[in-house]
DNA sequence: TCTGGGGTCCTAGGACCC
DNA sequence: TCTGGGGTCCTAGGACCC
C-alpha cells in the first residue's frame, strides 16, 4: 500500500565526533580517554571518546567529576574551528550522494536516497560508499543508520555505534520496535518515560498499541505524537538548509567564572551578550519583537523575563535597553551564575539574506555598525551605573566565547555562530 | 571546589477585542 | 441581575534535542 509515498531515509552520525577529530589530528591521543571540554572554569564534557566512555564518562559531566571517576582522564580543550570545517567537508560529502541533506546538528546529517538505485546502487551501497568517502576525507567514522522514515533511520544509526551500518525494512520495523524501550526514541526523554512507565508503558509495542484516547488525555496533542512514534510512523520530510523554517530565535549566554551579585558587573554582561545577539540579527538581516533575559541563580534556579517591543529591532543598543531594565525589574536575592539574552518574533525584510546565510558578505559594514553600538552602548551603560563603569579594557573581556561549539551549529543560515 | 550553550515545541493563564 | 465565548497576543516555564 502507498508505495508511492515510500522512502528511503539515511541518517549519518558521526561517531565522538569532537573527540575523533581531536585524535585523528594528535597521535598522541589515539586510544587513550579524551574529554573534550570548554577553556572555562565551570565547562562540562561536551564529547568523551569511546575510551573514556569505557570508564564511565559521559556527555554533560562536569571537568571535577570527570576527574573523580577516571584520574587519568585527559581534557582537550575544544578547536571549535576544527569541528566546524571537519563539519563542512563531511557536509560536502553526502551532497555527493543526494541533493536532498539536511543537516540537523553539527555531525548529523539525513539524506533522501528514495530512487537513488539506479545511479549509486543500493542503500547498502551507498550507506558503505558513504563511510568511506568521510573517512578518507577525514580519517573519521560514522555511523550510519538507513530506514523508511527520520525516526527508525536515527534509531538505526545508533544500534551499531561505533563505525556502523544497519538498515531497517519497512517490513522489520515492527520486530525492532517489539521490544524497545521507549526512550530509545528520539523525542522520549526522562520526563517522558517516567511518566510513560506509570501508566505501564515501557516498550515501544506497549507505546504503540496504547489506547489513543488515553495518551492523548495524559500528554495533550504530545500524545497523539507518541501513539505514531510507537508504531513507528513519521511522516516528516527531508528538507535541504533552503527549505527549512526560518530560524525563530536567537541568543546568547554565558555561565559566569564565578557567581556574581554585583548589579554593575551584571550590567555589563547584559551589554555584551545583547551586543553578540544584536551583531548576528544583523548580519542575518533578522530583526526581534521580544526579548527574552535568562537568569540562572547560584542554586540552578532559572527564571526567564521577557517583553514584545513595538518596533522589532537588531540594534544592539534597543536590545541591551530592554535587557537591562528587565533584569533591573528583578530583585536578585541570590548570586547569578548565569545569564542570557535572546531575541524572538522573528522578522526579516530580505528572506533570501537570513535563510541562506549571505548575510557573511557584509562584514566590512558590519562591523563599523558594530563600533558604533558598541561606544552607544558603554554611553549608556555608564551614564545609567555611574561613569567609568565600561572602558574599552573591560568590555568585551569577561564574555569572550571561549566554550565549546554548541552541536547545533549548522554550516550556514542564522544558526552559524562565529568561531575563532 | 558539581551541573555548557545553541535551539524547538508545547502548555497554561491572563489581557483584550468583538 | 453571578458563570457568554471564540480568537489572538503576551508571558513564564519546562521537556527535549545535539
Amino acid at each position: 500500500m502507498k508505495n508511492t509515498l515510500q522512502r528511503t531515509i539515511l541518517h549519518m552520525d558521526m561517531d565522538a565526533f569532537f573527540a575523533s577529530v581531536e585524535q585523528a589530528a594528535n597521535p598522541g591521543l589515539r586510544d587513550r580517554a579524551i574529554a573534550i571540554v570548554g577553556a572555562g572554569k565551570r565547562t562540562v564534557v561536551t564529547t568523551a571518546s569511546y575510551e573514556a566512555r569505557a570508564l564511565g564518562i559521559k556527555t554533560g559531566m562536569s571537568r571535577f567529576e570527570a576527574t573523580k571517576i577516571c584520574p587519568q582522564l585527559t581534557f582537550v580543550i575544544a578547536n571549535n574551528r576544527k569541528y566546524t570545517d571537519t563539519s563542512v567537508r563531511i557536509m560536502k560529502i553526502l551532497e555527493e550522494f543526494s541533493p536532498l541533506v539536511e543537516p540537523c546538528s553539527v555531525d548529523e546529517a539525513f539524506l533522501d536516497i528514495t530512487g537513488t538505485e539506479k545511479c549509486l546502487g543500493s542503500p547498502e551501497q551507498i550507506g558503505r560508499n558513504i563511510k568511506t568517502r568521510i573517512k578518507e576525507g577525514t580519517g573519521l567514522t560514522a555511523s550510519i543508520g538507513i530506514g523508511p522514515n527520520k525516526l527508525i533511520s536515527k534509531l538505526a544509526s545508533d544500534i551499531e555505534k561505533p563505525d556502523g551500518l544497519v538498515i531497517v525494512k519497512e517490513e522489520d520495523v515492527e520486530a525492532l520496535l517489539k521490544d524497545l524501550p521507549v526512550n530509545e526514541l528520539c523525542g522520549i526523554g526522562k520526563k517522558t518515560t517516567s511518566a510513560l512507565s506509570a501508566l505501564g508503558i515501557h516498550t515501544c509495542a506497549d507505546l504503540g498499541t496504547y489506547p489513543i484516547g488515553q495518551l492523548r488525555a495524559h500528554f495533550g496533542i504530545t500524545g497523539e505524537q507518541l501513539s505514531l512514534m510507537g508504531r513507528g510512523i513519521d511522516t516528516r520530510r527531508v528538507m535541504t538548509t533552503g527549505e527549512q523554517e526560518p530560524v525563530k530565535s536567537l541568543g546568547h549566554s554565558t555561565t559566569l567564572p564565578k557567581d556574581v551579585s554585583n548589579m554593575e558587573d551584571l550590567a555589563r554582561i547584559i551589554l555584551q551578550l545583547s551586543e553578540a545577539v544584536g551583531a548576528r540579527a544583523r548580519r542575518y538581516n533578522l530583526n526581534g519583537k521580544t526579548i527574552t533575559i535568562t537568569i540562572r541563580f547560584s542554586d540552578f534556579r532559572t527564571i526567564t523575563r521577557r517583553k514584545t517591543i513595538s518596533t522589532p529591532t537588531q540594534d544592539s543598543h534597543a536590545i541591551s535597553k530592554v535587557a537591562l531594565a528587565l533584569m533591573d525589574a528583578e530583585r536578585l536575592s541570590q548570586p547569578v551564575r548565569l545569564l542570557g539574552v535572546s531575541i524572538s518574533s522573528l522578522s526579516n525584510s530580505d528572506p533570501d539574506l537570513a535563510q541562506h546565510g549571505q548575510g557573511d558578505l557584509f562584514q566590512d559594514k558590519e562591523s563599523r555598525i558594530k563600533t558604533d553600538k558598541r561606544l552607544a552602548a558603554m554611553d549608556r551603560v555608564n551614564r545609567r551605573y555611574g561613569s567609568a563603569t565600561i572602558t574599552w579594557g573591560t568590555l568585551f573581556k569577561e564574555y569572550d566565547d571561549s566554550g565549546v561549539i554548541s552541536p547545533a551549529w549548522r554550516p550556514s543560515g542564522p544558526r552559524k555562530i562565529d568561531v575563532k
